[in-house]
DNA sequence: GAGCACTGC
């Protein structure tokens, strides 16, 4: 078995997210100031040095703190970085992981002055990460988290008027912007893990170029902005501001042996099998092993198949510990990854993406890249039938666009995931597929904004009075017939008016982007008060917008379903949900209520957060919030209204088509409805895998759909004909 | 008739 993989000799590089560096590697004309030429030995002082699911701690020495910032290689080039920073409007820092950026560039900043006028902001990703990396820095200023440091994410605001650096999640500046388009409160904005790509982060370029821009003009004071990477491809974000310098900071990382496969592997999962024993049966067995799959159920049934394998080895063989990785995986099975083995045994952990960037755990010492992803996709078949639709001025449903699919990973992906390997010591990683394979990979992941729905992104950029959106200033501008999909949806919606050929914000609208939410669930709040349940509409909105509060172990779905049978209504998933979350308020929000229930308690608190972030926002708004005291009619009602384009209806043959473009689609098995045939759905989403699936489905009159907007279903509704 | 990568406001 273990020869099967058939790896070569292996090839030394030393990595940083990113290929080898070699001395030509940066394309003449680029303006690279090299602030480093060697890093030092050891740990410490780094970013995501602990798991980022594990509490932050404060370090009772603080004298050692202030020792250890001293010893980052990025201390002998603070003086040298300080000075080009102070002269620059945008710079692009180059940082491989471990250099101290992140902590220390805010920091020299601050120190150097630049942040005395106005707040020095630091953007993240995650959550997390914002909240570790504020807790890291106000600990190495020895200040109290809050006051000079801070962070604010959702839900969470630890500032004060002392506030002088600031960590926030990339999603929660973009929010800050719709108020403060200019960003006045920052003196300097700092665009963490830029590479990374994110919605988020790629939306700020465009506010934070405009802003920068639109305060030189008004004589304002200037906005400095820095966009930090950990891969060098950085010449995107060096033209996109105008040829900003590229600073280059080395950091610590460890030598990687790579091999990749003699042969291109038609089974990923058998080659990653037989890789996991070769090396089990090789390697020393303090030694752990982390294996890239693609989704929950390969991950599981791999986790099986080793442990079922590992019972079996030939004496002398290290016993081994099978654990799966996976975002939905319950808490307090995730944190398992963080325990070390058993003395003579070796941990495999089995993972998605979530372990690429996410979560980094410590004492892995081998990869094994399958190559392989499941990712959201953009597909151009389905852009094609929204164009003709557009053409005949018929709507396309509005996910249409995602398809959730396995594929290929990125060249960039691949470096990240064997970086994995050599953060504490060097480490090998096993490619499952050829280098010629590997050559032939996209070179970088396809930025997110290009691949996602983009109804959120333009009401953002309208409310925050953007001259036009279809030629907003986006640094991988996604195609016009995508941003005029999501142009169309919001029309749909009632949230656009043309005036003067110029597209602005009705004042339902302007309400809509005032909401965290998809803009369709902020039109279903909006629209609740007409129908006298913003208190029932509230709850389901907040259970549509985190993930399942349903908990589904296989192994025991007898068990579930019987305990599940109270909740269910015949009405649809919506009213079900609705009736479990006030069992759960009723039991006095009850952690051991949840356990009996099969409800994922973690998720339902989420719930009650986000519903209260709901309720104080129509608050504001002088909103009445009335309840239909259990007439779900009323309920269902007001979903039709605000999710009519998203509609299904039973055809004579016993299946469904969306009653828009016909297209066909099934009940996804986790509906309550799964085993009924109702006429008529409205659905919350479409879940494209083997088949089209719709998810959250809610039983509805036909004659209300009409009512919503007799415009668009005349002539469409089966109903209407017959 | 049978299934859901990962973030975030």
């Amino acid at each position: 078995m273990p020869e099967e993989a058939g790896f070569p000799p292996a090839k030394r590089f030393r990595p940083g997210a990113g290929p080898p560096r070699r001395a030509g590697s940066c394309p003449p004309g680029r303006r690279v100031v090299m602030l480093l030429a060697a890093g030092g030995g050891g740990g410490g002082g780094g970013r995501r040095q602990q798991p980022p699911l594990a509490q932050p701690s404060a370090s009772p020495y603080p004298e050692a703190v202030e020792l250890q910032r001293r010893s980052l290689p990025i201390f002998q080039a603070r003086g040298q970085l300080l000075a080009q920073l102070r002269n620059l409007d945008s710079a692009v820092l180059l940082g491989e992981t471990g250099s101290g950026k992140t902590t220390q560039i805010p920091q020299y900043l601050y120190e150097g002055g630049i942040g005395r006028q106005a707040v020095i902001a630091v953007t993240q990703p995650r959550r997390v990460a914002a909240i570790s990396l504020a807790t890291r820095v106000s600990d190495e200023k020895r200040t109290e988290l809050g006051k000079l440091v801070g962070y604010t994410v959702r839900f969470d605001d630890v500032t004060s008027e002392d506030t002088k650096i600031k960590f926030l999640t990339d999603g929660m500046l973009l929010r800050e912007a719709i108020s403060d388009s200019l960003l006045r409160k920052y003196s300097c904005v700092i665009l963490d893990e830029a590479h990374e790509r994110t919605i988020h982060t790629d939306v700020l370029f465009g506010v934070v170029k405009a802003a920068q821009k639109r305060r030189k003009e008004l004589g304002k004071l200037p906005l400095k902005v820095i966009v930090m990477s950990a891969t060098m491809d950085v010449d995107l974000f060096s033209q996109y501001f105008s040829g900003a310098p590229v600073l280059y900071l080395e950091g610590r990382q460890h030598p990687i042996q790579i091999f990749y496969t003699k042969q291109p592997q038609h089974d990923y999962l058998h080659a990653a099998l037989v890789s996991v024993f070769q090396i089990h049966q090789e390697a020393p067995c303090s030694q752990d092993i982390l294996v890239f799959l693609t989704g929950q159920e390969e991950i599981e049934a791999m986790s099986k198949t080793c442990r079922d394998i590992a019972k079996h080895l030939p004496d002398g063989c290290p016993s081994m510990l099978a654990l799966p990785l996976y975002a939905s995986l319950p808490y307090a099975q995730q944190l398992r990854v963080f325990q070390g083995a058993p003395k003579g045994c070796r941990k495999v952990i089995i993972s998605t993406n979530i372990a690429e960037t996410s979560i980094t755990i410590t004492g892995i010492k081998y990869v094994v890249d399958t190559g392989m992803v499941k990712a959201k996709k953009y597909n151009p078949e389905f852009v094609h039938v929204m164009s003709k639709a557009l053409t005949r001025a018929i709507l396309p449903p509005d996910s249409g666009l995602e398809v959730l699919a396995v594929q290929r990973v990125s060249k960039t992906q691949a470096w990240q995931r064997t970086g994995r390997a050599g953060r504490e010591d060097s480490g090998v990683c096993y490619r499952l597929y050829t280098e010629d394979e590997f050559e032939k990979f996209e070179k970088m992941t396809v930025p997110e904004i290009q691949r996602c729905n983009l109804t959120s992104v333009t009401l953002q950029l309208l409310a925050m009075k953007v001259p036009d959106v279809l030629t907003f200033d986006f640094m991988s501008k996604p195609s016009p017939d995508h941003i005029q999909a999501a142009i169309a949806q919001l029309e749909l919606l009632g949230a656009l008016e043309n005036k003067d050929g110029q597209l602005t914000l009705t004042p339902i609208g302007r309400k809509m982007a005032a909401f965290p939410l998809e803009p369709k669930f902020a039109k279903t709040i909006l629209l609740s008060p007409k129908f006298h349940c913003t208190e029932e509409i509230l709850t389901i909105i907040s259970l549509l917008s985190v993930d399942s509060v349903l908990y589904n172990p296989p192994s025991r779905r007898d068990e579930v379903q019987a305990v599940r049978k109270k909740f269910i209504s015949s009405e649809g998933d919506h009213i079900t949900l609705l009736n479990i979350y006030r069992a759960f308020k009723n039991t006095g929000r009850n952690k051991d209520w949840c356990k009996e229930n099969f409800v994922n308690s973690k998720n339902m608190m989420l719930v009650a957060e986000v519903r209260s972030q709901l309720r104080d926002i129509c608050f504001k708004m002088s909103m009445p919030i009335v309840s239909s005291r259990g007439d779900t009619e009323s309920v269902r009602r007001c979903l039709a209204h605000s999710l009519f384009v998203s509609t299904a209806e039973l055809q004579p043959d016993g299946s469904y088509a969306t009653t828009d473009t016909h297209q066909p689609v099934a009940i996804h098995p986790s509906s309550v409805l799964f085993h009924c045939k109702p006429a008529c759905v409205v659905y919350t989403e479409l879940l494209c895998t083997n088949k089209c699936y719709m998810r959250d489905l809610c039983v509805v009159d036909a004659e209300w759909l009409y009512e919503a907007a007799p415009d668009f279903f005349r002539r469409k509704l089966r109903a209407s004909r017959s």
